[in-house]
DNA sequence: CCTTAAGCGAGACGGTACGTCCGGTCTTAGT
DNA sequence: ACTAAGACCGGACGTACCGTCTCGCTTAAGG
């Protein structure tokens, strides 16, 4: 969204545009995307309310800078050579499950922000939602092609069902817990007979 | 949320609640939770802003029984006596897509709203989130006493799993259509030897 | 510029034009019109700001009504019945003059904002110069049929000079004292030949 | 006010003083000091905004001096020699009505700024107040060392009487020509017996 | 030739005030 | 008691200017 055209004019202060991320993702956190106002990100940044923005447009172009600037590619899946696929979804879901637990409440406000604001969602999906599903995706085909799962098995359906059961439960105020990962993997993996 | 005490006085006009429910429904449906204001809705039902503000606390209060009037015993599991859990299943998501593909904006909205309102969350569980839930429940608990799942089935994990699953979809604006509940039932069920 | 039509509605709360003029007034003499922001006025009125623009469209409407609200009949000519025109003008000059050594500052920011505002300077004109022009002109009217001064006195010119010279003098910050009233009166009325 | 250091660095561009003044008289001219900005004059005059701000420190400053650059001595008094002092005045008086009609509302917007702004105030005394009031008086000394006025008049009192009915009448938009300059002259100069 | 010093267009900066909008409460008169 | 109407306070919104500042560049004059 910054738009930094090279010619001439005094250069934007390099230090403003991180203090209005800050604040405003230190604010959403807090309060939750709805309960904050542009006055108070400013105010809590010490910046004008005019620098805000001259580089967004809008609360919701700002905050999802300040969420997902970074392209997605959260969790890593290197590292896990001789894993099995089972293990490393359970280890990745649990991962997801603690991040959100520090900041689950700001990405459910920054979900239903999606709901009403078309441009937030198509960028919130790029820059959060297909990263993470993308990963969950490689992991069951790995386990696919490694015959930890049948090869007839609908990698896309489950993966929505993997993705979806924690967004259900993040959404419900349900608990994201490790037994709840476990659970998963397992209603994933056909259960081996003892 | 309406209080009829019993005492004297003018009686409540019986038409002005159908009609702000009428036009709060027919507006959320048209632009979205968040974009519809008070102001808005009474004009729309031709009534003066303290009328609403007597029968309803807020906006949230108003849209859930606007949607979710009748206690939610949605789509209903009678009449299908002879056929199996897995066509049962695949109905009963069948019909949920298709209504929500008739309002599924509004939904999206309500789950929204959710985020930012604890007591709407818990309403909008109550009445509408549970309710299928329960419905998931209990036609994969048939299932599983039918042995057209294994006994050692987790019915919670699958049902927060098919839930969820659609769920996602709608809230990411990715279809829900019939193919993709056949795709979840197909997943959830195990894959018939040929 | 208030309106009150008949009709329904909470009435609009009588203190708060009151309220309101009185702040404009007090801030106005105090600090000039220019110096004072429509945010002073209700914060200092104890008002929202909207029920300032309820009532008056712009800070020039206020403050004209505020300054101006009575129709302009400011001194009065009654109770000079055995005078001379010539001492009734002098005493005319100098209570005027007395009254602009106390809100001077005012009136000259208001006629200063007449001067961008045209509306303004119609109310203005209406409110304020019209009515002490007539004062003037009903004296030497007066002063001219009694042989004060000569028939071929040309009355609309010497009253636009005798108004003229006290604006003259306020607007450039000079003197407006009793000894100038009576130098404009001895330049107005012939010299009586000792 | 243009101040010029001897010592190094680039001359100032001659060009953008003239640019600037010609900018903020056409401006103020079109639309009255009040409704002119800073910004505007600086876009109009294809500056940049420190370019004015380094030759004076504020709108007051540039526009008195693109008005007033040239010592007040506007009209002159030369080659009036055989005149009596009585058409001489009145001829003045016509140049002065001439100019304003050109550029009054300019000028009209201008005493308004002085109002608020005691500095601009005295330079506008200065520059263009007490120059033509000089004239005026100059004038009715004549008129009074060759009789055409009587001895006893009194000079300072009717300069004011007459400089202050034009701008009584130029404030109130009331018409400033010629037969107000004869009318003017006669009620000044004692009406000949025929 | 090269430094120094200032002017230049451009435009960001922290502020202040603007006029509008909405939410939730209240206060009327009328039914 | 209830209605329709609408005023009330509070507070956020996005815009417009203000006067200052910083950038990279240009333009001389003087060493």
């Amino acid at each position: 969204m910054t738009n930094d055209n090279k010619p001439g004019g005094r250069p934007r202060d390099e230090t403003s545009a991180p203090a209005i991320k800050a604040a405003a993702r230190r604010l959403v956190t807090e309060k939750g995307y709805e309960n904050v106002s542009i006055s108070e990100i400013v105010r809590v940044a010490g910046v004008a309310r005019q620098t805000l923005y001259r580089r967004w447009s809008s609360k919701a172009d700002l905050v999802l800078e300040a969420f997902f600037e970074t392209a997605g590619e959260p969790p890593t899946l290197s590292g896990n050579a001789g894993l099995t696929a089972r293990s490393v979804l359970e280890k990745f879901l649990a991962d997801v499950f603690d991040s959100l637990a520090r900041e689950g409440d700001a990405i459910s406000s920054l979900i239903a922000c999606a709901q009403s604001d078309p441009e937030f969602c198509e960028t919130f999906k790029e820059k959060f939602v297909f990263p993470r599903e993308q990963m969950v995706r490689q992991i069951l085909n790995k386990a696919c092609s490694e015959r930890e799962l049948p090869p007839s098995a609908d990698i896309d359906t489950v993966t929505a069902m993997i993705h979806g059961a924690f967004w259900y439960r993040l959404l419900t105020n349900q608990p994201l817990d490790r037994p709840f990962a476990a659970a998963l993997v397992s209603s994933v993996f056909p259960t081996r007979p003892t």
